[in-house]
DNA sequence: CATGAATGAGCCTTCATTCAT
DNA sequence: TATGAATGAAGGCTCATTCAT
């Protein structure tokens, strides 16, 4: 049933293909720098072309932006699967988000410009439900983990502070750090030493705040944490370190 | 000595209108909605008046920010002011910290524009030595609130973790909290009680962990919160609650 | 082989068409009133059409001089493949020069506003290029006739004097006449007879001082001009006097 | 009479010097280069102030270009009042002009813009006839010399053929010769060598042409040449060969 | 379907000129 | 008279989108 025909199958291919193109010109030069010219001339295919496939420039970007998200669920979805007593997976979990916000540093500038009016208002319902679905799984296995790690009573979470909560605070901090990062040109000149291993060292002391166990002084995450990159996302690490 | 003939200060107010209005239309509708005819209209002004202030629309943009940033400095420094211990202080940094990025949801989206080269390069260097040394300012109340608190035996910190690291992580935490939720429309729908709350509560425990006193489970820092707004920024209150 | 599809041929006469509006825009009007926008208008195309023949204003400019200094070269071939002594066919090239000059009243008045940095740098090598070798190229064939008639033993140059210093001296004198004309209205008020006549007997003395034979007591070069203008350029006799 | 009181003494210097600094403006830069801002702020004044002494930009160009033909007028009355015969003062004035031409590049390509409609229409009926003044003086004292010439039996002229003919065949070939210097950069890679002598040269035959006494061959006008340059004009050959 | 020429709204910027102070 | 802020017409250029071929 869900065999496609060759046409049908070289039309989504070249769909996937236009995202990928749209989401290398949105890194390399922002927003401005994407142009429907600048996509079809990236791929030697017509304007028109493109417009056969994504009724408007607004679509490209929503649905690149959806496929993006649908990579960070996919690298979540990995390091949840990893073995381990639930703060441990968390710390994959960790990891994962750690090495997408590097991957797409310009991920969220695009979210935060969807949302603006005057792109939001051109999309279809149906896109814009794929996008908060998008969201919800990926939130979804967080939480699981949160949920398992207070099954097997290595946590309790304090009164109105549901798993969802907290998920919503690690993942602030992750993103936080990695849009100021991205923004601000010499944090070291500000002091800051090595804002990675802030962001690493501060989750684990939240952690701890919360009597998660293991607590860190008990298992050595940040040393977990290079494991894991190593092990887990080794096509990612490539492609960030090399 | 200082005083400005009437023209002057005409001038000077309308400088502060014009970045007004840019800061309204950058919420509105992004970016792309910031054009130097809208900015002209809006104000009842015609186009080349508004060059006779700033030499490009780049210009407009980044001294927006930078007022915006200062407004955020002031803020800091009200909090850091108060009395307590430092521990407290720095919960009314959190405090000056919400508020603000409520008040000015799109701050940091403009940040994000504003490095991107084709902006950043046709601004001045005054400018942007004006920039970073809005943005150090800020920090440094932090880190100096930080110092206290080592100074005073009510706090440790690790190796290799400065105190700016600590003030980034904080930071990065509160920023990253507001981006998404103002980009992710329906938190709660994903299970999201309540971001703010949760945000607050969150670096308590942050700060917990790090065994900074006294303790949450000491003084009670949430009821401490609310009082702060009242008493320390009745203005954004009103602004941002009515 | 070399056929256009008859979009390609539209294109190409419409850049064809582009060229002539901007050389009556740059006649009527000078440099000021040249516009893009006056352009399309004029031709009933959009802005953008243009655009999309010549990338900005001054390639437009320097097209059409292009243009118009290689309709002076072909002018040029045709009076130096008339037949008759070196001297007599340099005279035809003085009567090419004549009806060049009169045809395109502000080729120069182009030629030199497109030196100013300001325009030139705006071009593309290639462009620039193109524009060299046209002026080269009618030089050569001026050249080519002086060294003809050293060849025939009916001139010989001063020391120090190439031929191309002569062609640059009988060039001078024919530009330099047309440029006074243009901008002196009313040269006959000022004494002056019959500029056009006074250039032609002028060049013939000059000849003379040169010693080229036949010198213009043994040859009525006046006479030859005017039949010459008749014979070999009937096309543009007929523009010029209707 | 002419005395004039303090006040309009200063009206008239600063006129002098809105002009001077007009050419130069136009020196430098072309015409584009040429505002009323640059003019205002260059001589500290305001732009108001520029306009009362000049109801538009145009009559500053035009003002200015007619105290530079007046200047030429001063030149070439210099050169005419030598000792000497005829040819021999004539070729004074080939100095004068050489030097003109060289001091004021942008002189013609400035008249050319003041003759294209847009601006000559703007102009007073009192300029316009100033203007034409200023040439016919010029021109009078060159046929003057010609005329000294035909009355000291040194020279005929052929029939049909003006004193103010001949005035403007000069004219044009050292007027010609400067405009293509200025816009062909490279002459030499055409292969001419040096344009100034050729043309000094060219002039010189073309005077033996009609058989101006004495002739080239019995009297150095290439070595009075430079001669004259140094004894009449030294101011003008500091400025230009410093 | 693919193409890419054509469109035209809209943007940023310049600058001659006016006029209230 | 001098000032310089304000004006607004005009210009160059970009780019998402359409549509005839």
């Amino acid at each position: 049933m869900s065999t496609l025909t060759p046409k049908q199958q070289e039309i989504r291919d070249r769909e996937t293909r236009i995202l990928e193109v749209a989401r290398r010109l949105l890194d390399d030069s922002g927003y401005l720098g994407l142009s429907m010219d600048a996509i079809a001339a990236e791929l030697g295919y017509s304007r028109g072309t493109i417009y056969n496939h994504f009724s408007c420039k607004e679509e490209i970007i929503i649905a690149q932006a959806i496929r993006t998200m649908n990579q960070r669920t996919n690298m979540f979805r990995r390091a949840a699967s990893t073995s381990g007593r639930p703060r441990q997976r968390l710390s994959a979990i960790g990891v994962a988000a750690e090495l997408f916000v590097r991957l797409h540093p310009d991920h969220f500038a695009v979210e935060q410009l969807i949302r603006s009016a005057s792109i939001w208002d051109k999309t279809s319902e149906k896109r814009r439900r794929a996008m908060h679905l998008a969201e919800s799984q990926c939130m979804a296995i967080v939480a699981g983990i949160v949920r398992d790690g207070i099954a097997h009573g290595d946590l309790t979470l304090p009164d109105q502070f549901s798993p969802e909560d907290l998920v919503f605070c690690l993942w602030s901090v992750t993103f936080g750090a990695y849009s100021i990062i991205a923004t601000s040109d010499g944090l070291e000149a500000h002091g800051v030493l090595d804002p990675w291993y802030a962001v690493r060292l501060n989750i684990n002391r939240t952690l701890d705040g919360f009597q998660w166990e293991p607590l860190s002084t008990e298992f050595d995450y940040l040393a977990q944490f290079e494991q894991l990159i190593h092990d887990v996302f080794p096509e990612e690490q490539r492609q960030l370190f090399g």
